[in-house]
DNA sequence: TTGTAAGCGTTATCAG
DNA sequence: CTGATAACGCTTACAA
């Protein structure tokens, strides 16, 4: 079958294919009776219009870029779905890059992402830098950081969709003073870098508004293929504090399952919160504190806010900073 | 910054652009000077070529669309990993879909597939018609099935790259057999449908060649909102089997938890299986068995075989469907 | 080894 | 309301 294309349609319909082309557009200046012809010809041909076509004649693709660490996927499962789905709703398709350590670096994606011509770009606020966004930027390519907060002054055409945690860390940290609680350890999270310094600096802030200096930021090396191995040992020989902040729910549950070996119980012993909420930690015993945060809306309103970049409209102009808020979800690890 | 195209870069190092467009597509025949005179002018305007227009110019996007259902997301994140991994290397790019039941489509979506003139398409066996993919065939896009094994009769240009569910789950139930068990239940995944066809299947074939019938295939309607919520109330009235096979982890979870609560000792009174594995799955008390996936491998095999057929290498010819073995990762609870 | 020009499938401008 | 025709940015015979 030969691919079918809007002279094919003309020459079947008998009018030319300026025609056919208002006729796809839904253009108004078409006769109602010509518009029928051509359109049946459409459907007796098999016609559908080639995007690739369209993207040269328009400059425009209608394709927004993802990229996300290849590590986070399974994490970001819900932003993605926010992302996709008012993709959807305004009808932009999604090229999907993954920047992982060994295969694919971030250069080579902002690369196939320029060549794309795509018409904007999101990115979680994972592993890129500046000098990189400052690239995309270069080439005028709209783009949104969703995720945590964007640091350092922003350059042009970049919104920004973000949970605060700093202050979700502040702000906890002093519920926990206020409990008398000032033996607090928060576990890195490898994977999260950016959101690691975020609550870090929250907890800090808090600390140092007490005249305190937060020294329980638990680290451990590669060595350790994950936190859970790495934590379910450290807390062997580790008294857990009296509260604990983990980051993802597997770190939660390791600390669980070490404590539990050790004879610590939870929370008498010690308190526990994971700041990432997963269905996980409801099903464990006890259940899990954590924080809720709206992932599909994080994902929803960052596409949202990139399609209103991409038409230029005016009311977000001024406002490209949106953050997104979060709320305690605390269960039986906590008292 | 005024877009540069391939003119800009012939006008600026004094060729005709068919020695720019040469030189970028690393042909041999230019010479060596007039090419670092080419490269230099390239470096210096910052000119990427247009993926678009090369696109339309050689009617092959290098571009590869992956569809897959929203809700499945998080579980085939390392499959994802395989397929963008491999695509990395042949240079393809990714479009990215997904299908749910109010926003989108299987019939959008293929829309989208066939406008985009991609070159390839990796479905997930999920929900997916025979009518759907019998479009794309006509249309005459090749495409790979990733997951479990299809059904009926082969159309077209068609790969498969499956796990074979229903031989896993007969061999699984005969072993059973042969340790004297056979009061063996299955848990309904809804998520998984086809897959959980197939196990099924694989069930019934064990029994039958017994002479018995398998009758204690568990389901649940859609007035629980998960799994999880329905298993650990039916456990609750249900007296479980002595074997137990569940799709998901989170049903695994779900039933250990109902079976502690209610009394029954794992692996002492019911043993238990989740087909699927995951992290979670050691993270529990008793650790989880399971079935070993090469989930990563999937993805990349798929991916391959996508490419090879793209060039039309002879060798897949004959072969597009490919088997990937699974080994069984027996842990604690089972005996 | 290099340049010219036709073609890839659309959209958009202008005439009619 | 409709039809020519020039872009859009690139590849690739074919000529030189």
């Amino acid at each position: 079958m030969k691919r079918i294309t809007i002279y094919d349609v003309a020459k079947e319909a008998d009018v030319s294919l300026a025609t056919v082309s208002r006729v796809i557009n839904d253009s108004n200046v078409v006769r109602e009776d010509t518009r029928m012809r051509v359109q049946q010809a459409i459907e007796k041909l098999g016609y559908k219009p080639n995007a690739i076509a369209q993207g040269l004649a328009l400059s425009k693709t209608t394709t927004i870029s993802i990229v996300m660490s290849e590590k986070l996927f399974a994490y970001n499962a819900k932003i993605l779905n926010g992302l996709m789905d008012v993709a959807k709703i305004y009808n932009y398709n999604i090229m999907f890059h993954t920047t992982s350590k060994g295969i694919s670096k971030m250069q080579d994606v902002i690369e196939s992402i320029i060549k794309s011509r795509v018409d904007g770009v999101i990115l979680f606020n994972d592993n890129f830098s500046e000098d990189e966004m400052e690239v995309l930027h270069e080439y005028q390519i709209p783009m949104v950081v969703v995720g945590s907060k964007l640091k350092g002054q922003k350059i042009g055409n970049v919104g920004n969709v973000y949970i605060n945690f700093e202050r979700m860390a502040y702000e906890f940290v002093n519920e926990c003073f206020e409990k008398g609680i000032d033996d607090i350890s928060m576990v890195e999270d490898k994977l999260n870098l950016s959101m690691m310094e975020q609550l870090k600096a929250g907890v800090d802030r808090a600390y140092a508004e007490k005249g305190l200096v937060f020294d329980k930021y638990v680290t451990y090396d590669d060595s350790y293929k994950s936190s859970y191995t790495f934590l379910s040992d450290y807390y062997k020989n580790h008294k857990p504090s009296r509260m604990v902040i983990t980051f993802r729910d597997s770190q939660a549950i390791a600390l669980m399952n070490a404590c539990k070996e050790c004879g610590y119980s939870i929370p008498d012993d010690t308190e526990l919160v994971c700041i990432l909420n997963s269905k996980y930690l409801t099903m464990m015993r006890p259940t899990i504190s954590t924080y809720n945060i709206p992932e599909y809306d994080l994902g929803a309103v960052a596409m949202r806010l990139l399609t209103k970049m991409l038409v230029e409209d005016e009311t977000v102009k001024q406002n490209k900073d949106i953050e997104i808020s979060f709320s305690k979800l605390f269960r039986e690890t906590t008292k």
